[in-house]
DNA sequence: GCCATTCTTGAAAGCGCTTTGAATAAAGCG
DNA sequence: CGCTTTATTCAAAGCGCTTTCAAGAATGGC
């Protein structure tokens, strides 16, 4: 059943039908009713690739996956997107995956702002200097970014105050006697991991407390990584009373290090980690249940999307600018430094 | 820059034109070239919407992300799909995503087949009774599924073989003088789990060793699951002095139990896990190595997309079928069952 | 009751590409 | 050399939808 057949059979004009689908105002009420009974009873389906032709919208965004940077293809991205897509879903509007080789990544947004078949993309995970901002700009390829970056050019963004997140996080711990304080963090070159540990320096600087750099360790957000760092700051002496982890999969890890140990968390050393508020891995529900600094990640794609088809439909990305402030979830695996430590 | 204005730089009609850049044969090679020279001299790019409308195709195929089934959001998934778009890619199909609430999920595949906005779907990770099979044949969606079903319906399927790979990796582990063997599985209602399951049991009747209930365990395929039916089988006397695990990340878990327990893998305990190849997670360089069998999703994704592009192309999905065998690796992890145990 | 508005509707012209059917030029054959 | 094949090229007709431009019908003001 195409348009021109519907059309017929309702003895109207193309035209006609179309603006009375599509909801516009010069088709009186009653035919409109006619129409969309009709388009229901005919199980009449637009097809896609014909309004795209005529609107010249692709009616799609774009996500890269990052196949070859580890980092990105993991849960934190996946939630993000599925965030993303829900809200994207109301709109009809697809999310197209590009899988991008690390390496050709300027290359793979090229090619998509090239290729027309998407309206706008998504990006995620920016670096503190990322050159895909004014690549995107230049291109005129409409985005919003997920993240903040460094660079200047204005654009449309959405982020999570990764900076008061730790610094209250380690606030916390010193409020609690803590001295000795770790951190396992993300690569730094990516901004929200380095602004997470902007946060934790200025909590032990606003108490004229020296940061021992020795503690402080960046690199993939995974479980081993979480295990060896935290290994690692066990075996030099005095080791950490306690540390700030950048992600629950981190802190599973850590947590494994501790018990290797045979250290208690929570007993003998503390730990507040950053929860995306993962489905399969509830913070609270873990033994001990596990403090953190949460913040939704599927929330914030939610919001995204919605960001992202208000630019489409207009807004000035300049205009989209969304902080959003992160909570600190005191639990179990904080406590006092133990004695004599 | 359209083909039309191309064809008048040329001098060309758009009808050789195009032929020349779909490289069909009716074109003189010295036309050809000389058309492809002034197609990159002017960075020609072929408006996506306008090929699709006139060629019926949509270009893309689709993926169904489970919002809701905490178990498909899953690196497991996320490697898959890698591997589906790096070989989509290159034939400039898009890969697009549609987000689904776990329970309307048949909905969700009626919708995008009523959609037309893709020309395929990839199922994955089907359930032994998967309703979805049938569901698309009816509606004449083609698709290639990953996995297997005990469905009668013929349809194109690629799986790796599970049972013999867990018959495999039991057998290694009769051969080394283990007795109580434990399973912590995914889901049985998954097909996969469920040959796992079969492959295990095999190995153990074909040596007339019976199967401990107890031992065997089902759940979601993370850390935390396997780290509490370690911990659970290790309380229950006489504990299992192997277990296979059914995926990396629970493994992870499991050796975290072991650890807590005291014992120390590969010489107090063996354990084999399957390996799905994530880039992020080396068994190989775990300590102690771990003994896995291996099979590589991205590759099996990679796979699936051509199976998908052949089907597109006219091969019968009903001929569609590839069984992979699943290397058995040993490594650090497992060893002889310990004096008195 | 007349003319200017405001509503509704339609014919037709694209959107940019593929593909059919035809025409022309070159090549092959006896 | 005349005629059939074969190799190239092109004009034009879609693909199914949106949208411009125009026109007819209905309404309103005086």
């Amino acid at each position: 059943m195409k348009l021109k057949e519907l059309a017929g059979e309702l003895g109207l004009s193309q035209t006609t039908v179309s603006r009375a689908l599509n909801g516009y105002p010069e088709v009186s009420e009653a035919t409109r009713q006619r129409v969309l009974e009709a388009a229901r009873r005919f199980d009449y389906r637009p097809n896609v690739s014909a309004r795209r032709l005529a609107t010249g919208r692709a009616g799609a965004i774009g996500a890269v996956l990052q196949t070859d940077r580890n980092l990105l293809v993991d849960p934190h991205y996946v939630e993000f997107l599925a965030g993303l897509g829900e809200r994207l879903a109301e709109d009809e509007i697809d999310i197209v995956l590009s899988p991008a080789a690390g390496n050709d990544e300027l290359a793979s947004y090229r090619r998509i702002a090239a290729a027309t078949r998407v309206d706008a993309v998504i990006l995620s995970s920016p670096f503190l200097e990322d050159p895909r901002i004014s690549l995107l700009t230049n291109l005129g390829l409409p985005f919003v970014l997920h993240g903040r970056t460094s660079t200047r050019t204005p654009h449309a963004w959405l982020d999570i105050d990764n900076e008061a997140a730790f610094r209250h996080a380690a606030n916390h711990l010193l409020d609690l006697g803590h001295r000795r304080i770790g951190l396992i963090n993300g690569h730094t070159n990516l901004t929200y991991a380095s602004h997470r540990e902007r946060g934790f320096r200025a909590a032990l600087a606003a108490r004229g407390i020296a940061v021992e750099e020795r503690f402080i360790a960046e690199g993939n957000m995974t479980d081993e990584v979480g295990y060896r760092f935290t290994e690692r700051f066990l075996n030099d002496r005095p080791s950490p009373t306690a540390i700030l982890v950048s992600s629950m999969m981190m802190a599973l890890g850590a947590f494994r290090a501790m018990r290797a140990a045979g250290l208690e968390l929570g007993r003998d050393m503390s730990m507040i980690a950053h929860d995306d508020v993962f489905p399969f891995l509830n913070a609270g529900r873990m033994v001990p249940p596990m403090s953190t600094t949460r913040s939704s990640i599927r929330a914030a794609g939610t919001r995204v999307a919605e960001l992202a088809i208000e630019v489409l439909n207009g807004r000035a990305p300049e205009t989209v600018h969304e902080l959003w402030p992160v909570d600190l979830v005191i639990r179990g695996s904080t406590g006092p430094v133990p004695k004599g430590a």
